[in-house]
DNA sequence: GCAAGGTC
């Protein structure tokens, strides 16, 4: 029997297509895909299915010193038993296998993985190894045609880099964790690719706050050239040369703005034209693919994990690669060829393939892992997948169509006028051939319109503006953008840069988004500086990826890399050991800084977020036990605490992040006050959530200017009643008896009103609503838009809609045929 | 309960 191993199930199956011509049939042994076809077994892992680890014995983080785990053995255990049995139950049988796991580093290591579990029960079969960096049938064929063998060293350069990596991580995050007193769930982590991660983030929160802003001026002007006007800016030429548009002196800048009032025009000194080729980009990797995504709104996080689902649907190529060449055997004009007729995007590739000659552009970088990700020949249909899917799947195949559309064209028109000594300029852009843009509209492609002009040309100056601005303070990295600065460092991998960050939110290291750092992670990140420096820079990972590169190509091995690794590892606990109470005590208190949101009213001690022993949060002293001052919090989400704060109690306002349901709570003080001052205005039991959560409702004032009768659970409870806009609102002695709520009385105008029970007083209208028809929008074809249309003249529901004419309404209402009107009219019946 | 790297 002969057995093929690949990375991953969809490889598996795909590989097993290709090689059994199809005929390949799929058995489930132990939980997993085994696929056969004659005297052919196949099965994918699911990457790496052993892990590295500590012997057990070092698994107590408090009987263990960190710095015993330096030297500590490190073993492989089975981490996907399921597969490891598989793989054993099949490799028995076996006279023949063959390793056919990605080409990568990190592939080679898992192939030799799965060497070992197959050697551990068969110590005879022949063991290949083949490689091919896309699943296609030339590629996979021909290596399965020329099989090679298992490159041992570049897989010990990948287990060089586990031993590190586990060594170093695990050690350091003890020591911190332990000095800092955080066990359990919240221990503090440090990693050669985390950390350095956490520190870019750091540095550049430190560059915000030591930011001087600097002031300077910048002066506009508006140019009537016959009927068009435009826009030009003052500028001058600085020390160097160069032209300048900010004006750093406000005596001058008011100078210049003052001549300029005076002028009443500006002579054209010259016009420049130039095109410019504008092309298009390269074919999408990881990176580049998250930085697209998330300039159309999706985080790292969901854009890989739309990816995947994509991926594993079949309809995009694998998500996770480095490449940015489309390999040989890809035929742009073959997959060109599979949208047409589409209706999303048959006419732009209709339109791509009528050129004679299609070539693809090129990134920098091309490797052996997978192919850069495109769209394959098989097309979902919208209704197939979800919104979101739609939307990045869209992405992945016009940013194909654009890696095989023409270059855009631009024209650049620099007009440079003269007013007395002054210089003003204007730039124009128009675009004048869209190529790519065409079929890839993510780029912006806003124009710039100046007129032609002429030299010599006199224009006229209808407005002068100045405008006072200030130097800004560089921004905040976003994922996307941290994720490519990762990527230019070389630390992570195209596989884990996302997870990474995922990471840092949940170890409490960074918060919001654009992440900012927690006092907590400026707090790690300077003991790493001060104590362990090649763990918070990139460093170690250009001196691992040296010495992986040694060990692949037989200069050294293994043992010596790790060695070295150990030893430097050594010195850097000799200096820990000694200020080991004093880091502890730094990350403490950088810790309760995190939660603190200012002083106590009764105690002046700190008021810190806290977390109860059923796990919710609120409001508590520093001072506990001696003082029991508390504030409650909202139910849901998480507590983030802003920078804002509250001018009458000093206190931070609180964010409560709960996903699509975030909302800022404001400060707790406050609110607590608030929520006092509802209590007198309680009239009963909330109808909704007061049997299960003891839910009362109250008379509520809401921030804009609105009034309702509401839960006081809210927003966990969302009952809620509504109340007219003016009067004040008594409440009577006299009840309701079928809900038990009081009678309200409204003063308005000279006589109060009753408005009675307001459950009574709210079906009551609901009545009256659905005595004047039915909503419109329960029609088919009819969404809120039509609907707004159809009120605006006139037609306000579904009985309106029946007695109106036809005619009547096509007229009035613009976009909607009369044919349109007589189907609705033919559903309501 | 530590890392980073695969994959789901």
């Amino acid at each position: 029997m002969e057995l093929i191993i690949t990375e991953k199930d969809n490889a598996a199956r795909r590989i097993a297509a290709i090689l059994s011509g199809d005929s390949a049939e799929v058995e489930r042994r132990n939980g997993v895909n085994v696929y056969r076809w004659g005297g052919t077994r196949c099965i994918g892992l699911s990457g790496h299915v052993v892990a590295v680890d500590f012997p057990s014995e070092y698994s107590d983080w408090r009987d263990v010193e960190p710095v015993e785990l330096i030297d500590a053995d490190v073993e492989k255990t089975p981490t996907q038993e399921n597969i490891v049995r598989t793989v054993r139950l099949l490799a028995r049988d076996a006279n023949r296998v063959t390793i056919a796991t990605d080409y990568d580093r990190e592939g080679e290591l898992i192939g030799k993985e799965a060497y070992e579990i197959v050697r551990d029960v068969n110590e005879d079969a022949e063991i290949d190894r083949v490689r091919f960096s896309s699943i296609t049938e030339g590629e996979v064929k021909s290596a399965f045609d020329d099989p090679a063998e298992i490159d041992f060293d570049l897989a010990a350069a990948g287990e060089a880099r586990q031993v590190i990596d586990l060594v170093w991580g695990a050690a350091l995050t003890r020591f911190l964790s332990l000095s800092a007193r955080q066990l359990g769930d919240d221990f503090i982590s440090v990693g050669r690719v985390q950390t350095p991660t956490l520190k870019l983030i750091v540095d550049r929160e430190r560059e915000i706050e030591a930011f001087d802003p600097e002031a300077y001026w910048e002066i506009f002007a508006d140019l009537v050239k016959g009927e068009e006007s435009f826009d030009a800016q003052y500028y001058y030429l600085d020390d160097e040369g160069n032209e300048a548009e900010r004006v750093w002196d406000e005596e001058r800048a008011e100078a210049v703005y003052g001549a300029l009032q005076e002028a009443s025009e500006a002579g054209v000194e010259s016009v420049s034209r130039r095109t410019r080729t504008d092309d298009p980009p390269a074919p999408f990797n990881t990176t580049q693919f998250i930085r697209a995504a998330s300039s159309i709104g999706y985080s790292a996080k969901r854009a890989m994990s739309i990816a995947e689902d994509l991926y594993t649907a079949g309809y995009i190529t694998y998500p996770r690669t480095d490449n940015t060449v489309y390999p040989e055997d890809l035929d742009p004009r073959e997959l060109l060829g599979a949208f047409t007729g589409n209706r999303t995007f048959g006419e732009d590739a209709e339109t791509l393939l009528e050129r004679e000659e299609i070539s693809p552009t090129e990134g920098d970088e091309e490797t052996t892992d997978h192919p850069p990700i495109h769209p394959t020949e098989e097309l979902p249909t919208k209704g197939e997948l979800s919104d979101a899917e739609w939307e990045v799947y869209e992405l992945v195949v016009r940013r194909f169509f654009a890696t095989v559309a023409d270059p855009a064209r631009w024209e650049h028109l620099k007009v440079v006028l003269g007013v007395g000594e002054h210089r003003l300029k204007a730039n124009g852009k128009r675009l004048v051939e869209p190529g790519y843009h065409a079929v890839y509209p993510y780029f912006s492609t806003n124009e710039n319109f100046v007129p032609a002009v002429e030299e010599g040309e006199s224009l006229a100056i209808t407005e002068v503006r100045i405008e006072d601005k200030e130097t800004q303070p560089p921004r905040r990295y976003g994922q996307s953008r941290l994720i490519e600065t990762m990527e230019g460092m070389g630390i992570g991998t195209k596989s884990t840069r996302h997870n990474t960050i995922e990471k840092l939110y949940d170890r409490g290291y960074i918060e919001n988004d654009p992440p900012r750092p927690t006092k907590l992670a400026t707090a790690v990140v300077e003991a790493g500086e001060e104590y362990a420096d090649r763990v918070v820079s990139e460093a170690m990972t250009a001196q691992l990826e040296d010495d992986m590169h040694a060990i692949a190509t037989g200069e050294k091995d293994l043992d010596e890399v790790a060695g070295e690794s150990r030893e430097m590892l050594e010195r850097v606990f000799d200096d820990l050991m000694e200020s080991r109470e004093e880091i502890g005590d730094h990350i403490q208190k950088s810790l309760k800084a995190d939660k603190t949101l200012g002083p106590c009213p009764e105690s002046g001690h700190d008021l810190l977020i806290r977390r109860s022993r059923r796990g919710s949060y609120f409001v508590g002293c520093d001072g506990y036990p001696d003082c029991e001052y508390t504030l409650p919090l909202p139910n849901t989400g998480k507590p983030l605490i802003l920078d804002e704060t509250c001018e009458e109690h000093d206190l931070r306002h609180v964010k409560m992040l709960a996903g699509r349901g975030t909302f800022v709570h404001g400060c707790p003080q406050c609110k607590a006050d608030e929520a006092d001052a509802e209590k007198d205005r309680i009239i009963g039991v909330c109808p909704n959530c007061g049997a299960e959560h003891d839910g009362e409702l109250a008379i509520k004032q809401l921030r804009n200017g609105s009034r309702l009768v509401g839960c006081t659970r809210y927003p966990d409870c969302e009952y809620s009643l509504p109340l007219p806009r003016r009067g004040e609102i008594e409440i009577t002695d006299e009840h309701c008896e079928e809900h038990g709520l009081p009678e309200l009385l409204v003063h308005s105008g000279d006589e109060p009103w009753e408005l009675g029970c307001p459950i009574c007083n709210y079906r009551e209208y609901q009545e009256r609503e659905n005595d004047s028809g039915t909503d419109l929008e329960s029609l088919e074809g009819v969404g809120a838009k039509t609907a707004e249309k159809l009120a605006a003249a006139g037609v306000e529901s579904v009985t309106d809609l029946k007695n109106a004419e036809a005619e009547m309404v096509a007229d009035e209402v613009e976009g909607i045929s009369e044919e349109r009107v007589r189907k609705w009219q033919a559903k309501a019946g």
